[in-house]
DNA sequence: GTATATTTGTTGTTATACTAACTATTAAAA
DNA sequence: TTTTAATAGTTAGTATAACAACAAATATAC
């Protein structure tokens, strides 16, 4: 393979191997008979882990822009999983929250995400994990403005 | 972090620097006036490499579905960089090929794209591409059914 | 204190991703 | 040979993903 195309190759198996990985959780998540998509899982996670949030927080957090997490929290909203109150300070705002319902379900959820997860790393080693964190962090910065 | 937890983080990471790269060769297209995706790109470089193909054999060598590839070829169709010819001896299959138009596309934005995928890998040594394709492989191949 | 800039969130548009259901055609089985 | 199965591709529906343009509210500058 010629040195320059050896990069496009790269950057390919990282695309193909994260749509792998995310199309594997969401395959479990239907098996499972779950009712939710894996991004709207990992916002009910962050607010499980953190409390409340805005949007704006939410969006930081999962690296996502804010019209998806206004349509994410939108889906969430109508399945009554979470609340949008209203920011006592900032009426821009919203303080998103869990509902009893959304927390019951993070809470019997999370062994099964737990196992779907570590399925992706089974064979693999504690350095391969560090070494990989190291090159993936180092692909983001070199992209970063 | 629990040793759980970590492997919900490095799926997230996985995922956050997949994006990135393709967000970044986006904003390239974007700014250099290109009228394709990234994704319109893939096809067309395969079709270059390879001369003409099946719409399966394009779904297969880029990892994508039948759907997908149906909606990608109608665009690129639609700016005529690539026509569907009837396959001879399978009425069912086309055999699509690039156009003039195409093929002098792919080869004026070869160069570009060369830099726009290196630019994601500056700073990493040719063990850290060998160590990092064995972990994106391993991981595809333990979601692999 | 008003003009200007920034922040928070929404709406609209285009493209990819995946599932399911479908047509047309070809291949395999009985 | 006719019934059945498999293959190639399309269409429909839902959910991200990214960008642009926007409204409303808040913060800053003068």
């Amino acid at each position: 393979m010629q040195e320059a195309q050896k990069y496009s190759r790269y950057s390919f198996l990282l695309d193909r191997t994260a749509r792998r990985v995310k199309q594997y959780a969401k395959q479990r998540f239907r098996e499972l008979g779950w009712s939710i998509t894996v991004d709207q899982w990992t916002v009910l996670k962050q607010l499980y882990d953190k409390g409340e949030l805005n949007q704006r927080e939410l969006a930081d957090l999962t690296f996502k822009d804010h019209p998806t997490m206004t349509r994410i929290i939108d889906l969430l909203s109508i399945k009554e999983l979470i609340v949008r109150n209203a920011h006592p300070g900032d009426r821009r705002s919203f303080k998103v929250a869990l509902t009893s319902e959304g927390e019951k379900l993070v809470k019997s959820c999370l062994p099964e995400v737990q196992d779907i997860r570590m399925k992706a790393w089974e064979n693999l080693s504690e350095s391969d994990f560090k070494e990989f964190k190291r090159i993936l962090d180092s692909i983001y910065d070199n992209l970063s403005l």
